[in-house]
This record gives structure tokens, sequence and C-alpha cells, in this order.
DNA sequence: GTCTATAATAGGATAGAC
DNA sequence: GTCTATCCTATTATAGAC
């Protein structure tokens, strides 16, 4: 039982923030050698597809993310207000409050061949957001033009907050969806 | 006046459009001379400096785009429909209905050097939209955190509409942001 | 699984002719 | 201002020992 964390799992933690920071082309796997301190072939070892195989892992890291803290949150008993609350608090943890990008807006960039598993995300982002809103008596057109714009509106914020240097507009947005949600 | 198109401003329009797409670690110099038609020695004869100085040469297109397109919209006369909506006209075209990514954003990723740039562009639309609305009966503080939203909400309908491959989040946001600037 | 060493290529940048 | 040729470094990726 005390096993220690599998070092690829220690990786793809790493490479996460490596690719949410910097996008697919602004990561190196030097920089990810020097970050994780595992040699470039140990790196090869666990991501066989090399950099796109790390792209893939992540963002399927990311799915699962998505699953367990949005999208099971969302689904699970409660009033509209206690789902969404859930919702807003677990992304308040992972854009650390306004201040870390989303790697879902990082890895659309250029050609990426990742592009298929950020439309899917987003989507499910939105659609499970919908859901909760249907469950609690909005109409499905009305919750899913809800929805978009709230993920619309904490995506953008994102990047505000982090080109003005200042996480007041996250914060701002997180409230600002929530009220328009809630209303 | 039979003048051709100075070739750096074309260069710089077509780094415009690279950049946006892909970001500044995305764009390689064989990229830009593939699409450019000029030979690398040409490229370094426009921007001495390099990719560094065709990043610079950009933003400084795009903050010259603000103050013309967005800016002075904003502060010249009109009702605040009149003004919002020529802002918002401006903005439909730039981002061709959502379908083009917007270069502050893009150009927000890794350590680049252009972050100060991007920075003072987002400030200034955030100001000069704030400054519209104080103008036109709103108080201050409500102002600019009316703008910060607004601007926050066309990032991430941006992020969403690209990511879905759709325009219609992008659409919804112009008008979500129209009614809410002008209630 | 991890390391050292190395290959192969792409990327940024310059020299010098025209 | 543009071209061809070239340099140097960084980058991706692999080989093979341990």
């Amino acid at each position: 039982m005390s096993e220690a964390i599998p070092p690829r799992d220690a990786v793809v933690a790493q490479l996460f923030e490596m690719f949410r920071r910097s996008g697919f082309e602004g990561v190196s796997i030097s920089d990810v050698s020097e970050a994780t301190g595992l040699g470039k072939s140990s790196l090869y070892h666990h991501f066989p597809g090399g950099k796109a195989d790390m792209a893939a892992a992540v963002l399927e890291f990311a799915r699962m993310w998505l699953e367990a803290e949005v999208v099971a949150p969302l689904a699970a008993e409660g009033s509209r207000a206690v789902r969404v609350d859930r919702m807003l608090s677990a992304l308040d943890t992972l854009y650390g409050g306004g201040s870390k990008p989303c790697l879902l807006a990082s890895m659309l960039l250029g050609d990426n061949a990742s592009k298929r598993m950020v439309k899917s995300a987003i989507a499910r982002w939105v659609s499970a957001l919908a859901e909760a809103l249907v469950d609690t008596g909005v109409s499905a057109p009305e919750a899913r033009a809800r929805s978009t714009i709230a993920v619309s509106q904490i995506e953008g914020a994102l990047i505000v907050a982090r080109a003005l240097d200042d996480k007041a507009p996250f914060r701002q947005a997180l409230a600002s969806v929530r009220a328009s949600l809630l209303k």
C-alpha cells in the first residue's frame, strides 16, 4: 500500500502545467526532461509516441478531471445552486483563482492533432451544465444558450485575468456566471 | 499614386494571421518565408530583430487597429447604442464572425516578451469601453466591471466557437454583450 | 525504467553576391 | 531588397548499456 506515485502520472501532472502555460509548440522535450528530472529516454519509455503522445495523455487526464470534478458534481443531487457551486468551486481550484490558463484553450493553437479532444471536452462541459439546468427547470434551448455563455465567460476571464495580471476579472466572472445560471 | 503595397506591411498582415492562429512558438521563419514568398534574408532585412521583431511589429499593428477601430469609434459622438455597435461591428469583422482567434490571446502563451504589449492592449480596450459607458451615464466602477466582463465574454466566445467549430457561440456572445452594455 | 551518447532534422540567424 | 548558401543551435527521436 505504500506504493509511490506511478512516475507516469507524476509526469502527466507536470505536463499538464507545462502545456497549459505554453501550449503544444511551446514545450520542448528538454523542458520536460528538466522539469521532471527524467532523462529523454525515460520519457520516451513512458510516451512511445513522443510529444504527441504526451499531449494526448494530458488531454485524457483533463477529460477524466472534467468527468470527476464537473460532470459528476453537476449531475449529482441537490438544488441548482448547490450543483453550480460545486462546479464553480472545482474550476476556481483548477484555474488557481484565475492565475492559471485553461489547458483546452492553450491546446487549441496551431494545427494540433489535439483539436478533436479539445472539442469533445468543451462540448461535454457545456452539455453537462445544460443538463443540470434542464434538470432544475430551465428549457433545453435556454439551458444550452446559458451554458455556452457561461463557459465562454470563464474561458475569456482567464485570458483577461492573465493578460492584466490580475485575478479580479476571474473572480468577477465566477460571480457573474453564478448569478446568470441561478437566475 | 500607383505605388504597390509596401512589402513590409503586406508581410505584417500575413504575420498577423499566422501568429493569431498558431501563437509565437507555432510560427517558424520557414513558415513565414513560404507564406509570404520572401526569402529568409528578405525577412531579416525588414525585421532585423528576427522573430521577436516580427511579433512586436504585429502587436504594434494590432495596437493601431484597436485605436482606429475600437477606441476612436467608442469615443466618437453618438448614443451608447451607436458607439457600442460600432465596436461590435469592427470586432465581428476582425474575428471573422467567430472563426478567427484573437491575436492577443494567442500571444499570451509561454514566456513571450510580448506580454507587456498584450497587457496594454487589453487594458486600453477595457478602458475605452468603460469610458464610453461613463460618458453615457454609467458610474465609473460599474462601467469598469461591465467592460471587463464584456471583453472577457468576447475572448471566451472566440475560444468556444473555435473549439466547437461553430460560429454560433460568438454570435450569441456579441448579442449578449450588446444587451448587457446597453442595459 | 533509467541513463549516456548520438543521430537526424528543423529552426533561427548571418554572409555576401546581385 | 532579394536571393543562394551556410552556420550554429535546439529539438525530436533512437540505440544500447545498466
